[in-house]
DNA sequence: CCAGAGTCATAAGTTGTACCTATGGAGTAG
DNA sequence: CTACTCCATAGGTACAACTTATGACTCTGG
């Protein structure tokens, strides 16, 4: 089995049809059908079942398509190493992280980094969780930082810190007289947060209900960073992530939650893939880091 | 990089020279040359520097042999399990049977297959018919073999034998006499069989009104197998399937129902899945084990 | 029931990869 | 100097991987 051959017959497995995985490589319909025809032919066993003009993959095929999906995904992240090798010859750190800790975390890191080793290309990714592991997984990325410990067994996720939420008031807003905020004083506000079925919003709802309040969340993100645009526009207080760096934006009011749950700053590397030397330098860089930004946040919060 | 690239490149890093490279893939060293000086270019970098007409790695080449090392092995099992598959040294075969064909047909049919396949998992499942068209469907068997060939239109339903009924005597009987017996002979007899609503004993019912013969079973069961403590307690003579080795049981005698309804004997499988090539040479050696009991049946029944 | 949109397969032709054999240049060792 | 080893180049063949054009089949909506 050819690489190629890996590729078309991946495709075809995803996509359902022929025509939508030619679509998908790029190649035309006839070319990815002979690949595959040619495939079944070499292999001596067929992959997929022609039933009134469509495929249905074989137990063969889906017996072997773990393996292959596995397999490609490594060939992929060989070819990105070897451009990442072409350009930056003397070396690469790429991190992926969090947007909060790719805001907050990552510039001070890369300037102290970048102080000490001024021709080491960086590459920073702003991801979600899911895709921070798989960047790691498949080597685009060797380090990475995310607001969560609780990952698969393959990752290895070290706490380095741990941060509260914050509350983000529209500009004029009644409670910015208090210094810092509880979840008592939010109870009949309108509100920004986590959309369930996150570990913020479980947390927070536990919490809530711990103090006896209920909260009644009116706004659902995603990703805290998008709670500015809402709260700039008055629709509600959000609670949020307190490792943003939240006052750079204009518009609104920031101030702690007492006595609210709390998020883990991870640093994340992959267990089967081993750290070059300048990967294990910018880790103590991004270690400082943190440590660093969180005692601000404790001095001055 | 294609997967030969990988392959030449691995073989150089081993071998340490292009000549001995190419003995290693067997392969002409200019053809290994020229593999190797095409990748370089595609690359962009160098993989090996010619010092004095010898070659040596770059840190390059050093940084990805590891992942190319990992991956080339990886297409080599591919390799491999895909030969095994198509030659069927490798899989898991699930067929789901009644208990009559489970205990006749599929040992026969198992021993003729593990011979053949040796690394092939075999399992077997003892079910009710509804459970076999169940497990069909899910997917959870793939080849099923029942006592019945009305079944619902997903599921294909080869008949591959039919075979009469037996009946069972409790040792000492006065009916063992016989060589064989008619529904005549049982007309005033304790009768042990299928409960009502069942094909087996509709199909016992209209044969018995056809000869004006009228039967009276005073014990139902639902699978034949449950019918051997009941006989060898004396509670009655069972009226079963034929196809059960019944002889392997003690307490009771056998003889053949004479002029009765045959079951059929069908080979399942689910129309909207296909076979693996395991499962294929599984169906043919139920086939040929069918073939084979039921001719010994004919021949000593 | 037919037209149109979708599916996959086949045909014919182009390009480039992966081989081959034959040969040349360059370093090393006797 | 010669013989040996190494790698690279030249010229040619077979095949893999594409292209466009086209046909056969199935489902669906008017």
């Amino acid at each position: 089995m050819r690489a190629r051959q890996l590729e078309v017959f991946i495709a075809v497995m995803r996509a359902g049809t022929v025509t939508a995985a030619a679509r998908m490589l790029n190649i035309s319909q006839p070319a990815l059908s002979q690949i595959l025809l040619h495939t079944e032919d070499e292999l001596g066993f067929a992959l997929f079942e022609r039933v009134k003009g469509r495929l249905r993959p074989t137990p063969d095929a889906l017996e072997i398509f773990p393996d292959a999906e596995r397999l490609s995904a490594g060939l992929d992240g060989l070819r990105r190493k070897t451009t990442d090798l072409r350009l930056g010859r003397t070396g690469l750190v790429r991190v992926a992280a969090s947007p909060p800790p790719a805001m907050a975390i990552l510039p001070r890191a890369f300037t102290k980094f970048r102080a000490q080793h001024p021709n080491i290309l960086l590459r920073s990714h702003s991801a979600p969780i899911a895709t921070i592991v798989d960047m790691l997984r498949t080597g685009d990325a060797s380090l990475g930082v995310a607001m969560d410990d609780r990952l698969p067994p393959d990752i290895e996720a070290e706490v380095i810190g741990s941060v509260g939420f914050a509350c983000l008031l529209p500009a004029g807003h009644a409670l910015q007289r208090k210094t810092e905020l509880t979840l008592a004083d939010l109870a009949r506000e309108e509100l920004i947060s986590y959309h369930g079925n996150t570990r913020p919003a479980d947390e927070l709802a536990l919490a809530a209900r711990a103090q006896g309040v209920k909260l009644s969340p009116s706004l659902e993100i995603d990703v805290s960073i998008s709670a500015i645009g809402f709260v700039q526009a008055g629709l509600g207080i959000a609670l949020v992530d307190a490792l943003l760096p939240w006052q750079q934006f204009a518009g609104l009011a920031v101030r702690p939650l007492a006595a609210g749950p709390e998020f883990p700053v991870a640093l994340l590397t992959s267990r089967t893939r081993a750290l070059s030397r300048a990967d294990e330098m910018m880790r103590d860089e991004i270690r400082a880091a943190c440590y660093a930004i969180l005692g601000e946040h404790r001095a001055r919060p």
